[in-house]
RNA sequence: GGCGCGGUGGCCGAGUGGUUAGGCAGAGGCCUGCAAAGCCUCGUACAGCGGUUCGAAUCCGCUCCGCGCCUCCA
């Protein structure tokens, strides 16, 4: 199995089975519901994590709930603790519609708080941080590798806000003192709260040890979320992540779909009105590195080849033929190539090899594509009517029955097999 | 200004030196009371210009265009 890496800008592979794997990956700020874009390296993350099992793997997978932001505190000025606690439900329940299972740790930055405590005070003791005023900042010019994740030239960095407490504009606050309108503190250095970045170094090391072997995360985190979380693991003299997975941008009306742009479609609507089945095709679809275009053109795309899928196994609930797995699982391992494992699918599909194909879509959490609904007795009944007033050429009756069936909810199909007519349930 | 990723047929989207990607949409056909589903047939695409090569979507150079990041972001 082979994994692209932002760290080395190269395919890494990785070791054997049964590994074991660490994966960690950045999860939401919660202050409102996520947007499909924020699905997506929950869902990238969750099916690598299937596909490494399948493969042998022991995988430990950590995904971070942020619930201290100043995004938190201007939403909800007084009451951010209470805000991030439903926001966090609503990101559960969002992601657990998805329907692939969860991580296996979901840690939140406020109870890790003693941890993220005594990472900062190892690098106070190193002279990698120093504090000024209850402020933390990390001392980016002592960490000599600091740029090499993101490829920033510390000097090219653009120009901040002036911040006097600061040594140096590069560097970043590790832990902030309280300022007025936050309504949470923690009781260190004269009270205050943990940086942005500082809360993943302490929570993938509590969970995955000081070295694991998967990070993941949005690409707009490589600078300077990650570039940050590696300077202060590694200045602490951890090793840390060895492959960095960043999943591309969601495009939305050609632009990144992002919170402070606007241009979102929050995840709960989106399955509301195409479907699980239909949004994880859409997933599939792209590549995890690569931008993809969100439309209601690229979902009816993908919900026309879910209903294929479905189709299938319509025609063929045995399999017809048998498949070949090799290409799939080819596809897989060299860099978790979905839109060519998706072209095997198909083949699968049109050949009838539907035993492989139910079996490659479990890997995605789509079996439910296999799973044919049974029509209410009532609505079968006149479906047998129906078939009645065919036989004896009565097509005005028939016509009117496939009708009352419609408005039942369902479609009628005329097949050879018994009992002669298929229902299916509209989309 | 710096760092990085891209540009493939109407649309989406794999493919990194020679071989059919695949899907969606569309056209024609088979089947069919109608319909749906399914199956068959149909598209010589790789931003532009140079170069390397027997051969380039693929390698090199330049140009144009798009997107992301540069301390809020998945």
């Amino acid at each position: 199995m082979r994994l692209y890496s932002t760290l080395s800008r190269r395919k890494e592979e990785l070791p054997p089975p049964p590994g074991p794997i660490g994966m960690y990956v950045c999860g939401p700020t919660v202050y409102q519901r996520i947007h499909v874009g924020n699905a997506r390296p929950f869902v990238i993350s969750m099916w690598v994590k299937r596909w490494l099992e399948r493969r042998g793997y022991e995988v430990t997978l950590v995904e971070n709930i942020t619930d201290i932001n100043d995004k938190i505190y201007d939403a909800a000025p007084g009451a951010s603790a209470e805000l991030a606690e439903r926001a966090s439900r609503w990101y559960v329940e969002d992601t657990d519609a998805l329907g692939l299972g969860r991580p296996d740790v979901e840690p939140k930055a406020s109870e890790t708080v003693p941890e993220i405590v005594s990472l900062i005070e190892e690098l106070l003791e190193r002279g990698l941080a120093y504090e000024v005023d209850g402020d933390v900042y990390f001392r980016v010019a002592r960490l000599a590798e600091y740029g090499r994740l993101s490829g920033q030239r510390p000097d090219q960095v653009e120009e901040q806000e002036p911040n006097p407490l600061k040594e140096d504009p590069r560097d970043f606050a590790l832990w902030k003192r309280t300022k007025p309108g936050e309504d949470t503190s923690w009781p260190y250095w004269g009270g205050g709260r943990p940086g942005w970045h500082i809360e993943c170094s302490a929570m993938a090391e509590k969970y995955l040890g000081p070295a694991f072997e998967i990070h993941g995360g949005g690409l707009d985190l490589v600078f300077p979320h990650h570039e940050n979380e590696l300077a202060q693991s590694r200045g602490a003299g951890r090793e840390f992540a060895r492959v960095w997975m960043h999943n591309g941008m969601l495009r939305f009306t050609g632009e990144k779909m992002s919170k402070s742009l606007g241009n979102v479609a929050s995840l709960r609507d989106v399955l509301e009105r195409w479907g699980r089945e239909a949004l994880l095709v859409f997933f599939l679809t792209a590549h995890w590195r690569k931008p993809v275009d969100f439309s209601d053109e690229t979902m009816a795309a993908a919900a026309a080849q879910a209903e294929a899928f479905r189709n299938a196994f319509r025609l063929h609930p045995e399999p017809a033929a048998a498949g070949d797995w090799e290409p799939f699982a080819a596809a897989l391992d060299d860099d978790f190539n979905t839109p060519e494992a998706l072209a095997v699918l198909h083949e699968w599909r049109a050949r009838g090899a539907t035993g492989e194909l139910r079996r490659g879509l479990e890997v995605f959490g789509l079996e439910m594509l296999a799973a044919l609904d049974a029509a209410p007795a009532g609505v079968a009944e006149l479906a047998a009517r129906r078939l009645e007033a065919r036989a004896a050429r009565d097509f005005a009756e028939a016509d009117r029955l496939r009708e009352q069936i419609a408005g039942a909810g369902w479609d009628v199909r005329d097949v050879a097999e018994e009992p002669g007519f298929q229902l299916v349930r509209r989309q």
